[in-house]
DNA sequence: ATCATAGTCGTCTCCCTGACGATAAACAGG
DNA sequence: CCTGTTTATCGTCAGGGAGACGACTATGAT
């Protein structure tokens, strides 16, 4: 079959955002309020076209910097930068009922934000806990205080995105990406357990995360205040990928 | 930013399959000849464009029957078909110099085939060790017998795609989608040797994969021919995930 | 019959894990 | 100052999975 420009349908190529953070002890999402139609007045995913001359994830990454000022560091090294890394790209004929649109996603593990939204546009954006968006995208137990489902389909884009986290932070050191540059051991627990939505044992955990070679490097600077007795300050190892990994408790 | 028709560039959307499967103990990918520039003469994943009404699985599925005239099942329960799946999305902007195009690539697991190729188009199509076209892509080992670097950025594709595929059996019961819908412990063995390309004791294996639930199913049919003591056959059971997962030799 | 080839069952040891007791170091109140 | 509360950290112990490897079994080839 040979080459005819003509042949080929254009479409048009987006990048959404899953921007997970945790806060409160909760797995958040970030998420936008739609200023037009369709689904207008209903939270979406942050997100935008991808640019005549841009990389996907160059894309990604300017929609990540506009919606919450973040920078984002690829891959390997997220030192002082959120991670970033490609999802599963959406393209069903019928998702935006404008027109044909594939839309790349995009993961983005942050530490919690000092400022709730910062240097987004004025747009409205919030920190949503995720399993409320998951229930109200799911359908499930409609009450009064009952979310709306997300927009298109970000619901399942969300889900995707909290789905590769929660098995992503088992065999790598991705936990701590959620954690500020310094991190104690109980910290980077609870972060586990909001992400995972289980109990851990603490003295297991301090037990396996300090016992794997290059997951957490000792800062010498050795407390803090949280509570109770000072806890160590670590940060982030070289290792990025676990051995032995962390194993998320039975169903 | 209110909605504008202009405001976003067309792109041409495609699907590259990462098509692999087990001859004779080696890992293999099928790849096919380029008939036009760019690259032409060049080996290359299968792959085309998505149609206008087309969703982007359905167009995998369909290139990959095109090609191989193989069903696929996505996802749960590959019965008769081959295993498809998303693996990634490519969209340098210079990745094809005739124009923007973003290429979804699918991975497929698919059983040895009977015919080298069948149901193909009369096009040279052919399968070829993966470790070979991805030194040639890495510009490895330039000698004699040397293959030609795929086209595209399709080196990186399936080195992907073959990373995902190593990954995967470790945890999923993925690897009986590369064997016949009966097959023996010793066979599957020789499934994760090939993928991974490293030895495993028969003996700790055959304990391993017997004794993970829901894993292998024995048909009764208890008897078949390799080689040497006939070998209890079976099939795959319901499980889709590993618990536990097989471990891949450290490096 | 003998050998080579594969398959299958057992054993032994090491290490990881989960369960859980105990101690340490801070703070809040009385 | 003493006591209770909270969080951190160290230790112990039993059970299970995995690697190393011996032993036996059932075929076909010579």
């Amino acid at each position: 079959m040979p080459y005819d420009p003509s042949a080929f349908p254009p479409f048009a190529v987006t990048v959404d955002l899953v921007v997970l953070t945790v806060r409160k002890d909760a797995l958040c999402s970030l998420v936008v309020r739609r200023g037009e139609p369709p689904y207008q007045g209903r939270w979406a995913l942050p997100g935008g076209f991808v640019r005549d001359d841009e990389g996907l994830e160059a894309a990604a990454s300017r929609e990540l910097a506009e919606e919450t000022g973040l920078r984002s560091q690829a891959a390997e090294g997220h030192r002082g930068g959120a991670h970033l890394e490609q999802l599963a790209t959406y393209g069903a004929p019928q998702r935006d009922p404008r027109m044909r649109v594939v839309s790349v996603a995009y993961l983005v593990l942050a530490p919690d934000l000092p400022s709730p939204v910062a240097g987004g546009d004025a747009r409205s954006a919030r920190w949503a806990p995720s399993d409320a968006l998951l229930d109200a995208s799911e359908g499930l137990g409609r009450d009064a205080e009952q979310q709306a489902p997300l927009a298109f389909d970000h619901g399942q884009i969300l889900q995707d995105g909290v789905e590769r986290a929660r098995s992503k932070i088992e065999y790598s050191s991705l936990a701590t990406a959620f954690c500020p540059p310094e991190f104690t051991v109980g910290e980077l627990r609870r972060v586990y357990e909001a992400v995972w939505g289980v109990a851990l044992d603490p003295r297991n955990f301090h037990r396996k995360v300090t016992g794997t070679p290059g997951f957490l490097v000792p800062t010498g600077g050795t407390t803090t205040r949280q509570g109770g007795r000072p806890a160590q300050l670590f940060r982030t190892g070289e290792a990025t990928v676990l051995n032995p990994p962390m194993l998320r408790p039975e169903a």
